[in-house]
DNA sequence: GCCAACGTTGGC
DNA sequence: GCCAACGTTGGC
């Protein structure tokens, strides 16, 4: 299994929005950007990631899954567009900030703390053990 | 609200 | 194929 990491503005697409979508999940859609697509291809079926809210909350909030692997993105005039469906799993009992990630020297090779401007992320699972740490929550 | 960093576009 | 100009993202 992989990890990964998806950011999204809360004004745009927030953490409780995600979860109100329930077992069903969501296109995660409106990534214009070839690095972060290309993430999305590499998703296998019940690969697992992070939300990450950007911009103002700058905090890991929860545990979502992968639930249908890439295919167009139905909201795209352009097919090389595509994106996965992903649903939400649980909330952190803590949420992780990115200050936390930057203080936390077993995170300094972050994508989010080194690239801030890439929207969907690798995770190593080293970072997904530490985080659900910080988090509060199994990382299983 | 500002601006640095990054990605994309398009003229040459 | 290079690179300047432009647009967007996201931390501060």
């Amino acid at each position: 299994m992989n990890y990964w990491l998806f950011k999204s503005e809360a004004e745009v697409w927030s953490w409780d929005q995600q979860v109100a979508k329930g077992e069903a999940g969501e296109e995660w859609d409106g990534v214009r950007n070839y690095q972060a697509r290309n993430n999305m291809r590499a998703m296998k079926l019940g690969d697992r990631g992070f939300f990450y809210h950007s911009r103002a909350e700058k905090e890991i909030v929860g545990i979502v899954e992968v639930c249908a692997e890439a295919h167009p993105d139905s909201k795209a005039d352009d097919p090389r567009w595509e994106c996965v469906d992903i649903k939400a799993v649980r909330p952190f009992q803590t949420p992780v900030t990115l200050t936390m990630c930057k203080e936390e020297p077993r995170l300094k090779e972050m994508v989010l703390v080194n690239n801030s401007r890439l929207s969907v992320q690798p995770v190593t699972p080293e970072e997904w053990a530490v985080i659900c740490e910080l988090g509060g929550t199994d990382p299983s």
